[in-house]
DNA sequence: CAGGCCCCCC
DNA sequence: TTTAGAGGGGGCCTGA
């Protein structure tokens, strides 16, 4: 078996820098070596999944090459290269030679172009596999039927390898050359390489179907029917010939390729030891040397060679130890399976009983009961038998298993019934297991049985599968408490609120809008006459061009993830004084959002029944076990910026008899850290009710607390919430606007003077190293399936999870209680005043004049009490005629 | 109708 | 020759 991996040497080194430079990783000499790091790691990791018999490296010469003046004319300001890469260089090149593989270059070409030649030369030599090894997504440069593609997982996704056939389904095509006619005329090829402006993707799929490939269709331009298409072809069509030109591969490029060189060969060892040394590589030394499968690579051919089951079963079992498996029995094959034909078998609505453990399913206007696996009795809701209907449901004595309980029990209460007895919410128990999967009944049950349920009869029959085996890993994982003590109790909490929804004064709201509509429609034109052209602002896209095209605002315009300009905030901040229409830009940005998202929106959703404003709060959707909010999401109301605060003047108290009450918690996810860390300094400072940034920064700083300037305060506090971020120095530095280097400083003096808090987040760390997951002072879990990764920045990642997690989810796990709490006694008070708000660290009560001194004590005692943490808690209670007024 | 981008909140 | 780099959410717009 011949397996063949080229690298992009540089593509690799580059990658790896940019990877692992958020560490600012330097040896004792004070030489930044994350380039020379990553890359050796990279390869080594290589070698080891990959296997390969051949190996190569590719890189560029500093030589122009054929492709020179193209590129420079539309990526004329390319930065230079990074110092740490340019130092790093040399050493890499040491490191290939010591793996005693060949470095292919050729004169005039790039890498692409060598790595192509090869390829296309490796399937003449009869190789069995190519691999190109390649950070990016360009598929563009596939270039021949055989190649794979390997691409690095970003973000906790796993690497993977792409092979002719994904590429041809990804883009429907049955050729790979296809690919490079279809990324010519969208323009994708090479980035800021322009093709045919306004042709998408499928355009340009019809076209290259027609007719083969650019050059045809250009040439026969005059066949394509729709004007506006054969006149965009017709304009430019050579744009899309040159770009694909751009994309394509030279496969037979006049570089010197040998098989033997390319055969993997024992590393030097002396001088790998020697590099490792100097480069104090001490881990990546200790891994390399005591792994004897990879340090002699023949070696570990013939043992590939020799036992590819064997092989192939062990990578198997480490890849499934990286994803947390949940469920012991998820196989397709031995899994029980409901029986169609049985389950479908409806029963005679009459003979409906009255009584027995039942699983509840509703889709649509259907209404499904399943009281077996097997036993099923399927309606329209309207056309159920009600009074035998109520009598199952509101046994008390009976076991009720349901999906989505507060939907059930919304239709239920249409129909007048209650639900008693136990209740198990098949998506409330999932979410429990596990917060960030889907927790959609087809994905549940593709997951723990193994197969889906096909008709709204199974759905329902399927939950009496589920449920012993949902029900058995909620209590191993020592959830119990917190399904039956706080997410199902707030199930109807959850409801009352949604129901009693907020009253909204529209007339304000209208108002408003009129207001900053014309100041919008003003900025418009003003925008309209910077630009010289009239474009759609709110159009990302077409921004981007005005901005860094037509008006050239920055020679380096900034890009998303996905390589598109970026119009984001932070960024146009950092470009206001180059142009008076950022600055506007900004302006029409904001009042947007307020009209579109706020303004008229609420408006249009307020129920005509009640004329009230109803959000749909949502239990199963967060990782950290916070509520969300949505339709519209009252979580997220404007309170920053004066202007957008007025939006809180119109959520106003159900009438003059009424008051809105805020409580809200102060400093929660602080008091949080210092109680789970014990940290003496942080807890004397909420003990003595400092100002608890001041006091951060005095700490910092090492200055009395009273001479902490605003500036030192508002350092200290960007640090505190970093802490409950899981801070970065790049991450603080951004938020601060200073170096990465005074971040890191701030940063490590904060760690000296709250060593309690640095154990802490270590602790955690570890425990998620340990056991896969972080969990809360409840238990409530979130698996970190990148925990133990190998790929640093999704370890990051998960590190950084496994920190916030406890505490934001601490934070949810103890409001959660709290609305309980208020509820309940709101319920056994009988009081007329209502919960009708929660926005993660405060409650908005529609209070009742008379109520008020009793709704501020319940609200208190169920605040305060709701978990026993070893610090003082602190709330602050407002009233207001409105939402604005009550803070 | 999904995905990209952006911007509100805690 | 790269576009990430502090947590959790939701909504709007585009382009097909």
């Amino acid at each position: 078996m011949k397996k063949l991996v080229l690298l992009d040497g540089m593509a690799i080194v580059y990658r790896a820098y940019y990877a692992l430079n958020g560490a600012g990783r330097k040896n004792s000499k004070g030489m930044n070596t994350s380039a020379v790091l990553g890359f050796t790691t990279t390869m080594y990791d290589l070698m080891k999944r990959l296997q390969p018999s051949h190996m190569a490296v590719a890189f560029d010469l500093p030589k122009p090459t054929f492709r020179h003046e193209m590129y420079t004319e539309y990526k004329a300001n390319r930065e230079p290269m990074p110092e740490p890469i340019q130092e790093g260089l040399p050493y890499v090149m040491r490191i290939i030679q010591a793996f005693n593989m060949p470095i292919l270059t050729c004169e005039g070409y790039e890498a692409d172009d060598v790595i192509g030649t090869a390829s296309a030369w490796a399937e003449k030599q009869g190789f069995d596999e190519v691999l190109m090894v390649t950070p990016d997504k360009d598929f563009g440069q596939l270039v021949t039927e055989h190649i794979h593609i390997y691409r690095f997982g970003r973000m906790g996704k796993p690497d993977q390898i792409m092979g002719i056939e994904e590429v041809k389904e990804k883009f429907n095509v049955s050729r790979c050359e296809q690919v490079k006619d279809l990324l010519g005329l969208w323009g994708d090829a090479i980035d800021n390489i322009p093709g045919i402006p306004g042709v998408g993707e499928k355009t340009a799929k019809k076209l290259v179907d027609q007719f083969g490939s650019i050059e045809e269709m250009v040439a026969h331009a005059d066949e394509i029917k729709n004007d506006k298409i054969r006149n965009l072809v017709k304009e430019h069509g050579q744009q899309a010939i040159f770009s694909k030109q751009l994309a394509t591969i030279v496969l037979d490029a006049p570089v010197q390729l040998n098989e033997e060189e390319m055969l993997l060969k024992k590393p030097d060892y002396a001088a790998l030891q020697e590099l490792f040394t100097e480069l104090e590589f001490r881990n990546l030394a200790k891994r390399f040397f005591t792994d004897l499968s990879i340090s002699d690579p023949s070696e570990a051919q013939r043992f590939a060679a020799a036992k590819p089951a064997k092989a192939k079963a062990a990578s198997k079992a480490k890849s499934a130890d990286d994803q947390p498996n949940l469920f012991e029995q998820p196989t397709l094959f031995d899994a029980p399976v409901v029986d169609t034909q049985r389950a479908s078998e409806i029963r005679v609505l009459d003979q409906l009983p009255t009584s027995g453990d039942v699983a509840i399913y509703v889709e649509g206007a259907t209404m499904v009961l399943a009281f077996s696996a097997d036993e099923v009795y399927n309606s329209l809701v309207g056309s159920m038998p009600i009074d035998r209907l109520r009598q199952l449901m509101q046994n008390p004595n009976s076991l009720k298993l349901c999906y989505d309980l507060k939907a059930i029990k919304y239709i239920l209460r249409e129909l007048d019934i209650e639900l008693a007895g136990e209740v198990f919410d098949i998506q409330l128990a999932h979410y429990l297991i596990d917060a960030e999967s889907r927790h959609t009944l087809d994905s549940i049950a593709m997951g723990v049985l193994g197969s889906e349920p096909v008709d709204a009869n199974e759905s329902a029959a399927i939950q009496w599968l589920l449920y012993p085996l949902l029900a058995a890993k909620l209590s191993d994982a020592g959830l119990n408490q917190l399904y039956s003590k706080v997410e199902l109790p707030l199930v109807d909490v959850l409801i009352s609120m949604e129901e009693e929804g907020v009253r909204i004064d529209v007339d304000a709201l209208k108002d408003y809008s009129a207001r900053l509509t014309s100041e919008k429609l003003q900025l418009e034109q003003d925008i309209y006459q910077l630009a010289g052209t009239t474009f759609n602002i709110s159009s990302p896209r077409q921004l981007g061009e005005v901005l860094y095209e037509r008006l050239q605002v920055t020679d380096k315009p900034p890009r998303t993830a996905t390589k598109q300009y970026s119009t984001a905030e932070d960024v146009l901040l950092k470009l206001r004084d180059k142009h008076p229409i950022i600055d506007k830009i900004l302006e029409y940005r904001s009042l947007s959002k307020l009209i579109g998202t706020y303004l008229d929106s609420f408006p249009k959703l307020i129920n005509p029944a009640t004329k009230r404003l109803h959000t749909v709060y949502n239990q199963t959707v967060t990782a950290t076990g916070r509520l969300s909010s949505s339709n519209p999401n009252l979580q997220n109301i404007p309170i920053r910026t004066e202007r957008g605060r007025e939006i809180r003047r119109a959520f106003v108290a159900r009438n003059d008899d009424y008051v809105l009450l805020a409580a809200d918690y102060s400093q929660i996810e602080l008091r949080i850290i210092a109680s789970l860390a014990h940290d003496r300094h942080m807890i004397e400072a909420f003990a003595n009710h400092y100002d608890i940034h001041a006091a951060t920064a005095a700490k910092i700083y090492k200055i009395p607390i009273e001479e902490v300037s605003k500036d030192l305060r508002r350092n200290a506090k960007s640090v505190n919430f970093g802490i409950v971020y899981g801070i970065s120095a790049f991450g603080l530095s951004e938020q601060l606007g200073i170096s990465r280097k005074e971040a890191q400083g701030l940063i490590e003096e904060y760690f000296a003077q709250y060593p309690d808090i640095k154990n802490y987040i270590d602790t955690n760390i570890a425990f998620a190293h340990e056991h896969g997951y972080a969990q809360t002072l409840l238990g409530r879990r979130r698996y970190l399936a990148d925990i133990n990764s190998r790929n640093g920045s999704a370890r990051n990642f998960a590190e950084r999870n496994a920190v916030n997690m406890p505490i934001q989810g601490t934070s949810a796990d103890m409001i959660k209680i709290a609305m309980i709490k208020v509820y309940e006694a709101f319920k056994a008070n009988n009081l007329k005043s209502r919960m009708i708000l929660q926005v993660h660290d405060e409650l908005v009560i529609d209070c009742y004049k008379p109520e008020e001194a009793q709704v501020r004590a319940i609200v208190e005692e169920a605040m305060l009490t709701a978990l026993p943490l070893d610090i003082p808690i602190e709330i602050g209670i407002d009233v207001g005629s409105d939402w604005l007024a009550a803070h």
